[in-house]
DNA sequence: GATAGAGGATCCCCTTAGGGGAGAGTCAAC
DNA sequence: GTTGACTCTCCCCTAAGGGGATCCTCTATC
């Protein structure tokens, strides 16, 4: 009859492990005495206490454990451990991935987050601009023009407002654009305003501070990221325009939210 | 001014996440209505939510987004990061390893485990023996015999007493074995009983239930697992008796500690 | 027999990054 | 005025124990 710190020693085990597992029900003394509270264990329990021990150096959870001492299937349960570990194995590797590009870039102007956006209804129109600064000319007018329309359709909470450029390529000057809005229900069309829906899209977002003529440097920054961690693009980039001229004076306070559709 | 909900939609962080980064000083709303208590936040701060998203999304802790965010070397940060993440990785290895060691053992009557013996003063005892069943006269024997030269000495708490067989190899019969037991200090030696230091030493441990007869199975076992595991063998193996002849009527009570010093 | 020190007992708080929910107050629309 | 959607604060919860406070028990020594 061993008391807890004789047992803690020989099992190689804390004494506040061995409450704690008495607590959980993995390793009952094997008598307590009723007066003093006293634990005391036997020599045969060496044997539990280091199966234990085995299993938490696997990582397997107290619960884990206590199914094994139950009876479950222990090559079940290790090869689930095995499948978990795997796969944190792999997260693991994403994000040394991810801090080695952002280490390498020495620049840490962007920074990238994955997020998803749901799906919705848009209206959108498209044009060709002699150049960028016309965008906000432009684009009230399609909300103008929407309204004329569909005088009870009401856009999307949050709002949601993005241009694509089809081209695929950059242009300085006959730039075709696409602008979209989220919108609750689709309503009539007409041949500048129409509608349709996008699904639920997964996409890598920065966001761009300042004026727009430097914005090509997030463009090339977030490729090369998706690039470098294994995302492959899945459609056209969109630009959401979120502080601009409309309501910043300085230029620097402009912002802009710029999404790369990945799979 | 955004309301937490609007907020929280845009920056795709939740509502709890944002009262509880600013509890934590990492993002405080741009304002906070005095008297309903409701947080009101700009767009501009979108920016700051990504940021902290991103950083999140590296699995950066709060303390070290704080630590960035209060102009701390992100590059510093960010390498720490990545050799802590490198270490983990390590880990996740060697527990894969040995999992997928025990899912092809197939048989888990043995459980290893690592644990480190402290370093200790022993007496110790050479002899050769006609077979192993005579070990159990032996050892008491030697007992007296240190008692005889020292009789003040006393063995170190806990115990730790074992023996091992410097042949290295198997033997059935003439076996060269050396029995050693922890003890306080050194004392005066003899030609039977002598003195040595042992140093502290990381060690494998089974324990072996039953019969002497069928503990090779379990050598067996610990010498495939230190060679699946990259375990280096660093010594001759340690048998610690623990259940025996002395205290259990059933041969399939005896319980004996076998410890496989590593590297 | 008294006492000191070691070791045992229980109980509470702490760790991460928020999640879940209760109860109460606020805001906008109908 | 009411209803429903938001928002507020406050409290408890996570996994596996660690650290510490306070009180009790055992053993050795004087």
């Amino acid at each position: 009859m061993l008391k807890i710190g004789d047992f803690s020693r020989l099992s190689h085990l804390t004494v506040k492990a061995l409450r704690f597992y008495e607590k959980e029900k993995l390793l009952i003394p094997a008598s307590v005495d009723e007066w003093t509270g006293y634990r005391f264990y036997e020599t045969s329990q060496l044997e539990d206490a280091a199966r234990i021990k085995a299993c938490r150096q696997l990582d397997l959870s107290i619960d884990e454990i206590r199914a094994i001492l139950s009876g479950a299937d222990m090559m079940q349960v290790l090869s689930d451990k095995a499948k978990a570990l795997s796969e944190q194995r792999e997260k693991t590797d994403i994000l040394l991935s991810r801090i080695h590009h952002m280490l390498e870039g020495k620049e840490m102007k962007y920074q990238a987050t994955e997020k998803v956006m749901p799906a919705a209804t848009v209206f959108y129109a498209e044009t060709v601009l002699e150049n960028y600064s016309d965008i906000m000319q432009w684009i009230p007018s399609l909300g103008e023009e929407c309204r004329k329309l569909n005088p009870h359709l009401r856009c999307a909470e949050p709002e949601y407002e993005f241009c694509e450029y089809p081209d695929g390529e950059y242009k300085e000057h006959d730039i075709q654009i696409r602008h979209n809005q989220a919108v609750t229900a689709r309503g009539v069309e007409n041949d500048v305003v129409k509608f349709r829906e996008i699904p639920e899209t997964k996409v890598l977002s920065i966001y761009h501070k300042g004026a727009y003529d430097s914005i090509g440097e997030a463009y090339a920054f977030i490729m090369k990221y998706a690039e470098d961690n294994g995302y492959q693009p899945a459609g056209l980039t969109r630009e959401c325009y979120i502080d601009g001229i409309w309501n910043k004076e300085s230029v620097d306070d402009w912002l802009t939210e710029i999404q790369l559709p990945v799979r």
